[in-house]
DNA sequence: GATTGTAATGTAATACTATTACATATGATC
DNA sequence: GATCATATGTAATAGTATTACATTACAATC
């Protein structure tokens, strides 16, 4: 049985500096969170993030070019995770709808497409935005 | 009753250039098309994008950070167009599917999000990218 | 313990994508 | 023809991502 291997000090350092932020991070934010720590060159990201992003401990925000920790426990399960933002406070939530994954499926079944992995994000405003102020 | 303004100069050489290619081509893929048509700035580009975007005559694949003429008759009816990108010949099909719509429509309804836009985007290989070779 | 192979790291340079700021032109309307 | 909104042109800069190359760390094997 092999087991994973332990994340590496810059892999550790991207990670938790994602799970930290309440906001999805560009690379660059990420890079100049972690100044402090080393950290000096985007590539030294860009890696960490490749690696985590292959264990679906991080998510790439396509419509955002940014990254977020892995918000769902076990991730691993279904690839088509969907991902909801809210314009105002830029909060990202992650969740995996039975439909939209069925809906995608469907159609790539009947185009005879085989699907890699999916970006699917909706973009808007939260419960919490949408509430009138206190 | 309004009518639609016509396409002025740089709109229609943008929209000719995407509705002319197979892919999607990046901002800087059409300046570099157009050049010898006069233009010579990525502004120029972007804000004819914009503006098509803006009548559903064009559409930007998040993923890739470039943009493709609609394939869709009517695509304002409804906001929430999908894509399937083929990794190795890189077309791209745009669709509409009820099921994932109303998927997500569920969720946000669900959790009080009010969904403004979305980016459906599948990644895989196509019909025919699939086929043996012949 | 030296050797070898692999993965991770460090650094620099560069390529690619997008926006801000400011100046000018064009066309419709009054 | 003065005014207003929209479209254009140009330059500079900001933000995102990759290529290339050198080095280091570490486990497996000899």
């Amino acid at each position: 049985m092999t087991v994973a291997a332990a994340l590496t000090k810059n892999q550790s350092l991207v990670l938790d500096t994602l799970a930290a932020s309440q906001t999805p991070l560009s690379a660059y934010a990420i890079l100049d969170a972690l100044r402090p720590e080393g950290l000096r060159a985007p590539l030294q990201v860009y890696r960490a993030l490749e690696k985590l992003q292959e264990r679906g401990l991080v998510h790439r925000i396509e419509s955002l070019n940014a990254f977020v920790a892995c918000g769902h426990p076990h991730c691993q399960e279904t690839e088509m995770i969907a991902f909801a933002i809210c314009e105002r406070c830029g909060t990202v939530d992650e969740f995996a709808e039975e439909k939209v994954v069925e809906g995608l499926s469907l159609w790539a079944e009947r185009h005879a497409f085989t699907i890699q992995k999916a970006a699917i994000e909706i973009r808007g405003i939260c419960s919490d935005c949408s509430r009138p102020a206190a």
